[in-house]
DNA sequence: TTTGAATGTGAGTTTTCCTAACATAGGATT
DNA sequence: AATCCTATGTTAGGAAAACTCACATTCAAA
């Protein structure tokens, strides 16, 4: 797949399409555990004009995830950790080819934590949402 | 691909997921329109308990051939033969590969035509959806 | 010029979603 | 055991979104 591919079915992938209730049925919680969990910054759903949230793909597939780690114990702030813990793909792959050093490595990641202190990165966390589109 | 994974898709693909704001958007229709086709049978959008209509990728794919036919000048019972013209791509496939004589095509075709008498097969049916999804 | 098809628009209702607050169950801590 | 905290339930009151129905408008065809 090309880039310029994986770029645009990511845009997809982040389209907000879906209201609360489709959400709540696609994973099966509750709209207080899906508002809780937005309260807690696990996922920042888009809102329309009139103040509904509206969820993406991506959404989708945190909001799994959250229930998953959440099903085997893992409390809050263990799973903000975990997220916050993902690394990126791109850096990965690049570190797999040795295409950068160690030190490299860990210079990209000390500037990725500056860029995005204290925030999500949803677009590199995915579950099995594929389940629902082909 | 499987006909099993063929048949999932298929299931995922007519899952009512989207409200008619995000409908709206998709296709650049306004809800007078799309009800409006949905009277003429052109679509069947699934309904909530509380009546809210919510629609599949599919119905998002026969719409954008709507209004991609209205846009070229054909009117809503043109729209309703082209459907009702739309060939199963099964019965396609047997006839490319051989499988089948043309008398035994011909006495497939009549045999759905009396099962599908004045119903749609929103099944059949693709637009452009996969813009959407990957 | 009348007609009909496709769409716009507005009124009045119902459903869905919102926030905010308080309640509760169960596990950890003292 | 009593207390505290976390995750979730529940309820009230309000606002947004969607519904039906009816009437208006536009424009092409008869």
């Amino acid at each position: 797949m090309s880039s310029e591919n994986k770029r645009s079915s990511e845009l997809r992938r982040s389209m907000p399409l879906l209201p609360i209730s489709t959400v709540m049925q696609l994973t099966e919680l509750t709209a207080r555990q899906i508002r809780y969990y937005e309260e807690h910054e696990l996922i920042q759903p888009h809102r329309t004009e009139g103040n509904r949230r509206m969820f993406s793909l991506n959404d989708v597939d945190t909001l799994l995830e959250i229930k998953d780690m959440l099903e085997q114990g893992i409390n809050m702030a263990g799973i903000k950790k975990v997220f916050d813990m993902k690394i990126d793909p791109a850096v990965l792959a690049a570190k797999a080819k040795q295409e950068i050093s160690d030190s490299e490595l860990r210079q990209i990641l000390r500037e990725e934590m500056k860029l995005t202190q204290g925030q999500q990165k949803p677009s590199l966390r995915h579950g099995d949402m594929s389940r629902f589109y082909q």
